[in-house]
DNA sequence: AAACGGTCCAACCGCGGTTTA
DNA sequence: ATAAACCGCGGTTGGACCGTT
């Protein structure tokens, strides 16, 4: 019963990919299209299991991916996003094309989680210097029923109304950040632009995209490079959502010279999120019709900009709101 | 200059859902 | 119907790099 193994589970390769290896891959998926793991390490000889396989070309190779430098706009739609979706980093990358959910992930935990924390701790202490007990009401009411150290009764209403504040300063911050028409949202295309990070100088083979991305450059003027739109992989929405990537590859590309970042990113936002490939994986998605109309997360996150105006794109506020939401997201954000 | 600790991120691991023989 | 492989996801880790002492 059940399958025959794909192939025989001889030692398999791990550890740093080589570029040879790289290119082994990226060759191969230029030929055939990415999808069908499981033939990649038989056919390319790679000593690697298909998983493996996968990783490197979905958080790596992958053309249209852009590495470290997270802008504002970016850091905000991932902080609201995590917020309103907890840890489901595919979800969340599939509103950030560029990234991949590994680098968001990363992002999260080693710069944002640390911000927030401190931010909301400077917050929390602002706030007990003026109203300690409005804090700890809003705070539990924004856990609801998680808030377990304050039995002080509180108005339902109450908390109900400044939960459905906070959600639609999220959702108005978040629409703010993938609208980005803000001058702060601009961002730094060229990979020649200031990279703060050590890293950037890194001589360490696996953070140099540069000879990758050259093997690349030629991506999509290859018909066959096409993925296979008859995969499961392509039909099911997916985090990495190759298809959509070769679009957004095409984009910023390195020949396409003409338009502004703006309207890159706009497009880009246009091509991602309203493409049935890009949504994200949560479960309302089988609710959606089969239109390529928006989700209902999506429209829950767009309708209505104009109930609730933010006063304005108060950090802190926003801030709050999320830690608020991270809060929840370990029994997962239910919202839906 | 060396030791140490912190930071960062690519890659691995394990799990759950899906597909397929 | 069943079992095993496949696939995708989130959590975790190992090692390289960096800053401080």
């Amino acid at each position: 019963m059940g399958r025959p193994p794909c192939c025989e589970k001889i030692e398999v390769k791990k550890g740093p990919w080589t570029p040879e290896e790289d290119i082994i891959l990226v060759s191969y998926i230029q030929q055939h299209g990415p999808g069908n793991w499981r033939s990649v390490p038989t056919n390319t000889g790679l000593l690697r299991c298909s998983k493996s396989c996968r990783l490197r070309w979905t958080n790596y190779l992958r053309p249209g991916i852009r590495r470290g430098n997270f802008t504002q706009s970016e850091e905000k739609m991932i902080i609201h996003l995590q917020a309103l979706l907890g840890n489901r980093w595919a979800a969340i990358a599939s509103y950030l094309p560029q990234r991949t959910d590994n680098d968001i992930k990363n992002f999260w935990n080693t710069h944002l989680k640390k911000k927030l924390v401190t931010m909301k701790l400077r917050n929390g202490i602002n706030e007990d210097k003026t109203n300690m007990a409005a804090t700890d009401t809003a705070s539990c009411n924004n856990n609801n029923n998680r808030c377990n150290h304050n039995k002080r009764t509180t108005n339902k209403g109450q908390w109900e109304k400044k939960l459905q504040t906070d959600i639609n300063m999220a959702k108005q911050a978040l629409f703010q950040a993938l609208s980005l028409d803000q001058p702060s949202s601009s961002i730094p295309l060229d990979p020649e632009s200031p990279k703060p990070h050590h890293h950037s100088a890194t001589t360490t083979y696996a953070s140099n995209t540069e000879n990758i991305s050259k093997l690349l450059q030629n991506w999509k003027s290859s018909p066959s490079s096409r993925p296979n739109t008859s995969s499961r992989s392509i039909n099911k929405s997916s985090s990495t959502g190759e298809e959509g990537v070769f679009d957004h590859h095409s984009l910023f590309s390195s020949n396409s010279e003409s338009g502004s970042v703006d309207e890159k990113l706009n497009l880009m936002s246009e091509t991602s999120m309203f493409q049935g490939e890009s949504k994200p994986t949560i479960d309302l998605e089988a609710t959606t019709d089969s239109q390529g109309s928006l989700s209902l997360i999506e429209k829950w996150l767009f309708d209505d900009q104009g109930l609730v105006q933010c006063e304005d794109n108060n950090q802190e506020n926003i801030i709050d709101v999320s830690l608020e939401g991270k809060n929840n997201d370990d029994s997962s954000p239910d919202l839906f």
